[in-house]
DNA sequence: AATAAGAATGATATGTTGTATCATGCGCCC
DNA sequence: GGGCGCATGATACAACATATCATTCTTATT
């Protein structure tokens, strides 16, 4: 990602905060910076180095908490329950709408890609829940996975 | 569940621990009895402490998550990712074959209900996955619910 | 039965993730 | 420019998890 996109996406994404009276600060925007610009997702104390190395200044993990989760309020950025790490929602990068997040994840290098699933395996999904009393409530699924890249340097 | 089928149960679990060279000793038997008797998944430190009231001696943590790491090998226990909580697996409950484990949880009451996935559901999402560049080495889901008991008592 | 080897458990320390709470700074509106 | 509300800092602590070394218990062998 070069700088040009970088800037285009922040600049979406302040439009996306205030449309809901939230404001991107520059500590917020580097927040998610460093999340859009990482490989891999970034667990909170790692975004408090990178914030650190990236800024010359240091921010307590507190703080990075807090941003961490405005930014999840305004759907820029997703956690990944089963590793307690955090990424960049999709959607402010590649420009289409927010749709639930799946995400597959790299056991070895852990890469994590957000994928979208077809409707109609939500829906078959909902219906096995529901036949099993429950009422499915949010289908971010994390699919515990090998990256093509990790398959080939394996073999 | 009564004694009968805990006893039924702990013995099919020393079967199969037996099979794989493994010992079912006291200590993790009971650790599996206090997961087989609960209503809703346990963290190690919450079995730490029913270990405790149920055993009038006392289990370091540590031992805890010895016995939840030996009993998840032997495949009789699951960890729940999303909410660091440990289940009883429903096969030995059941007396089912061992499946890919799938997890309903109730976001109000925590219960988590142990359900299996048709394979063609699982196989959409194995192509899924290979089309986005990876491959599925695990299915494990945990969808976040609501089971029909909190439901009623919501509305 | 004595003993040696290996498995299971205990004890202690420490690392990682996350929340609670109160204090301080900073921008905005009248 | 004074006050209000949002954002951030600082500190403490809770919850989850692992590393490591010591001790105890089993079991096989003699």
């Amino acid at each position: 990602m070069n700088k040009q996109q970088l800037s285009r996406i922040t600049s979406k994404a302040k439009d996306i905060c205030a449309r809901s009276g939230g404001r991107l600060t520059e500590k917020r925007q580097r927040v998610l910076e460093i999340l859009l610009l990482s490989d891999t997702p970034l667990s909170a104390y790692e975004l408090t180095d990178a914030y650190g190395r990236a800024c010359a200044e240091s921010m307590p993990t507190m703080s990075v908490y807090r941003i961490l989760k405005f930014l999840e309020d305004e759907h820029l950025v997703h956690k990944l329950n089963s590793t307690n790490k955090y990424v960049a929602c999709a959607r402010i990068v590649r420009g289409h709408a927010h749709e639930i997040p799946q995400f597959l994840i790299c056991g070895k290098c852990q890469s994590a890609k957000e994928i979208a699933i077809p409707t109609s395996i939500v829906d078959e999904l909902g219906k096995l829940v529901g036949k099993a009393g429950y009422t499915l409530m949010n289908s971010q699924l994390e699919l515990q996975c090998l990256c093509d890249q990790c398959s080939v340097g394996a073999s």
